[in-house]
DNA sequence: TCATTCTGTAATTATTTTTATTACAGTACA
DNA sequence: TGTACTGTAATAAAAATAATTACAGAATGA
């Protein structure tokens, strides 16, 4: 994940619980993040599907958090914007005649997830409000 | 990252264990890899650097481990290959007329300091050795 | 009712990052 | 002294990321 999409949903949710339940728009968002407004809605509906947030359409609509900060875990964020391995994969194929070629996405592949628990646990253990409370 | 660097360098230093100190020439790497030569070099290059492996140029030139795989942990491959925070920094800088955009970097260097830590800690308990064992 | 202000999303373009390639100097060997 | 390597810079190609444009649809309220 060489994009910045955790830091946005990070970002995102940390504004939400600062406005309090009020509906905030993506305009807004995009302007505290300095990126533009689209991104910010694809990325609140992903948090959306993610059960984070609930956005309202149409005039005065806007986004807020679907649950308490307090229940909203870093590691559940992390879920949410998740694509590749963190450690990053090699795109080409190893040589399949090569016996260490042949085996090594296995045996990444285990050590990737196994190091990626470890992220998760770690994540897991602040919720929003922590990191949130670093504002005031 | 979202580069496959930490795949190559494990790869690579999996590969010269198993031939067991004898020269192994970039070309050969590359070819179990399946990347550019030229990649290969440049990474050897970095893992010298860090004491991980030596070069030795001219004919019948190559690479051998420059120290025991058993002493070698990911933790010292992850450094070698690492480039920015794991988890993404927005390349923009928020808008510092909004107090949560004027504060957040910080906060998230804090935050990614931290999760790097565990991640570092959870590398460094695995060898090469641990590591090319699978392959046997 | 209908203009306004939002979200949602697709399609396109621009930018940045990553990877591959080309080129060539320098080293070691036999 | 030719051959087979490393080392590295420069450039080009490809892939990933981000920005922009465009527009349909929803909710509001004058």
């Amino acid at each position: 994940m060489n994009n910045s999409r955790f830091s946005i949903a990070i970002h995102i949710l940390t504004l939400l619980h600062q406005e309090k339940g009020a509906l905030v728009s993506s305009d807004y968002l995009a302007g505290s993040i300095n990126i533009n407004p689209v991104l910010v809605r694809k990325e609140l509906s992903n948090l959306a599907k993610a059960g984070l947030v609930t956005s309202k359409e149409g005039k005065n609509g806007g986004s807020y958090l679907a649950k308490a900060a307090e229940k909203i875990t870093l590691d559940e964020v992390y879920k949410v914007v998740r694509q590749d391995y963190l450690l990053g994969q090699n795109k080409n194929t190893p040589n399949p005649q090569c016996p260490v070629g042949k085996q090594i996405n296995g045996h990444l592949n285990t050590l990737y997830d196994k190091t990626e628990q470890v992220l998760i646990q770690s994540l897991a253990t602040q919720t929003l409000a922590d990191f949130s409370r670093l504002f005031d």
